[in-house]
DNA sequence: CAATAAGTTCGATGGCCATCGAATAATTAG
DNA sequence: CTAATTATTCGATGGCCATCGAACTTATTG
């Protein structure tokens, strides 16, 4: 990967909202079980698959229910969080669908290596 | 690490001048057979200790060479990694001498895991 | 259809930040 | 001491960005 795009990556997870926001789906995506009470932040039955590409449901929802910013707010940090390559997001109907995006996990993780 | 050091470590190096500022002391650091052509860009016979300690000499001046950027915008960027924590710098004499946070590389290394 | 719910888009705003050149300080060489 | 080299500090500037509320769109429900 090159350096503008972990720039990109970087400034993605450079605010500090932001980055809160990411590290909520990505424990869901990736390790369910550290998830810190939000009981219903989670995949729901029969749509997650394999570590890492775990789905989440209501996710813009559950974001906005855990987080003292508005509403047009979260959903430009969702924006951006896209744009950076970081998360895939589809809507379903009047909801939120999204996941981590493993290439970009994979790009952090090899940073520096 | 908690969450707003990881956001502050991640602004260092959002921008990307920064970020081209910080791999090349760290590749020099860290992997100095990797480096491109700045044949010049080395630490001194004698004064490098174990891979990723290494330190550089005369860091802020070889910058300067390989970047076209004013002397007071590297400077700025300089205190930015330290005060990210991702460099330690000291003065000798006129010049510059410099290392990679370890701590820190570490810390980039862990996030997630 | 009417009402509610979920997100998006827009315009404004305040603040931060990358960059520069000039002035300054500190150190070394002649 | 003087001149040259090296890096810092300062003030200005232009641009980007996090945030908000309001208006809007789309979808669901009754």
């Amino acid at each position: 990967m090159e350096q503008s795009n972990y720039s990109k990556i970087f400034k993605a997870l450079s605010s500090e909202q932001r980055l809160k926001i990411f590290l909520m789906i990505y424990k869901q995506c990736c390790n369910p079980k550290d998830q810190q009470g939000g009981a219903e932040f989670k995949a729901e039955e029969g749509k997650s698959c394999c570590p890492g590409t775990r789905i989440i449901e209501k996710a813009f929802t559950h974001v906005c229910d855990c987080m003292k910013l508005s509403r047009s707010t979260i959903s430009h940090h969702f924006k951006e969080l896209q744009n950076a390559g970081l998360i895939t997001c589809e809507r379903d109907g009047r909801n939120y669908r999204c996941k981590v995006n493993e290439q970009a996990v994979k790009a952090i993780r090899d940073f520096l290596k």
